[in-house]
DNA sequence: TATGAATGAGAGTTCATTCAT
DNA sequence: CATGAATGAACTCTCATTCAT
């Protein structure tokens, strides 16, 4: 959908239903007609982006050995790819607006991790979780706002430090 | 300044002058008397967080020794105190915002940071300082989104990773 | 429209929009959708006024006799109907603002009465066509304003000063 | 007054008190000190072209000769110097906007005209006299709207009608 | 006397939303 | 099912005016 392209680059409140409409090539009756509301079009393209999201975090809380947990989780960010950015970007950029930010989302992520480090003997599972998942949203960050040509250099230092 | 607050909390856009204007207790015209524009608002507004960032970043950048550069900038996100909790927030939300974003101000520390690893042996200076910068991302947006009261342990188990 | 008259009556910039919407019981964004602008409305308007002047211009040009040329030109102030009084206000209202004035549109007039005095062998053809074009301006501003009851006679003692 | 000539140029309404102000290097409550109100400013500024008006109507009226009434009248808009031409500009302006168009001042000048015409015997003096203001009104206009170079010889050919 | 700071009312314009077709 | 026409409420911004100093 265009509306997901325009609220993602440039914010939720700053793209008016016109906007969107012109943009898309519909007629603007027609978004309310599908979405009720402008909400309910935020709503609905915040659910497709949940839904990305569950199926990555599926993948690493599946995983059983710890090390490949910590692996895929810190390689999460190489996972933006052009056709996902769009969604990732409004994701990231909500949380700061709306303050419609849940920690419960990563919860699953956070238990697996903190298995992890506490199988591999870290000294404050705990701790280091919450680095990991910190570091998390920083890359992300760095990846979504620059784009920086070297991701992959970088997550690999990372994987170093963790013996992976 | 009352717009600092709305703004960081809840987004340029989605803040009306006259909701900044009743908040503060004063005419809305009294604004644009003083600011011109809503983005002279935002923009005097931008000044003081740039301002009080360059403060912060000084301490860091004079620093000579290169273990004391990583510290303080580790810990950077400890100084986050109640009373600049805003400026903060705004300087992180409006990244997402408006894109307004410009890299150029974290280059005086990526400077003394990758000097810092230099002197110290580290295989990739540069990777390694786009990790710290991630982090102090990371960590930055940790504190002001969701205020985790074991921010200090956090930053303590890092702190050893780099043996400091 | 209702636009037409105000403006004419007025002034552009002593009527606001919703003083229009008002009085053509439309709601003030219908204007801005139709007409995009204030000025766009305005434009408009100055579109229709200039599309009847061509009409009357055109029935002048087109004569072949040179005396016609000279009555019709003289004879015009009387076409001043009741219904076409505002358009014709506010065509001359609007010479004195926004100073949207422009000489060429009389352009056609003056070349086809210059023509006229030359063959009606007159002395200084250019002069005296510059003579009846202020006395239209002076006779049209005249009816305009303070519309006299005796219209009529003094264009006829006018013709008779150029044995028509 | 700086404010004559805004007015003059771009319209009463169209000039906001903070203009005229910064224009005149003055405070904007200085003019509400000396004026009361906006109006107040342009009833002070009407007065003064209203006393030109008075000095040049009463050369015309003082004159015994018809023959120097009419020339000195048609004469008229030769007066229009350099320093008086905003003067002029506003009052013509104005009887377009504030409906504010007061025919009694030309009253002296008709009464003189008629009684010129009788004296030398036109056939409808009136109707003569009605020509020449309008005449007088169109020649402002050109002037004061398209200052064109051969004003004084189209008076000139003027006056040869009048065998002046 | 002159000004800077302040403001309520209103200007032009945009917004999300509705509804007849 | 989709749209064009319509609108009330809200938004950014300007205006004429006041008042303490």
């Amino acid at each position: 959908m265009t509306a997901l392209e325009l609220f993602a680059t440039q914010g939720y409140h700053a793209v008016s239903t016109s906007k969107i409409a012109k943009q898309a090539g519909v007629s603007e009756a027609l978004i309310f007609r599908h979405f009720e509301n402008k909400e309910g079009l935020l709503a609905s393209i915040k659910c497709i982006a949940e839904e990305r999201m569950k199926g990555i975090m599926a993948d690493i809380v599946m995983s059983t050995d710890p090390k490949e947990v910590i692996r895929k989780t810190l390689q999460m960010p190489l996972q933006i790819t052009e056709k996902e950015y769009k969604v990732w970007r409004l994701t990231y950029a909500l949380k700061w607006q709306t303050n419609s930010y849940d920690p419960k989302k990563m919860e699953p992520i956070k238990l697996v991790l903190t298995d992890a480090f506490t199988k591999l003997k870290y000294e404050d599972p705990a701790a280091e979780t919450e680095l990991v998942l910190m570091f998390l949203d920083g890359a992300a960050t760095a990846i979504l706002l620059h784009e920086p040509d070297n991701k992959k250099d970088i997550i690999d230092a990372l994987l170093k430090k963790y013996d992976l």
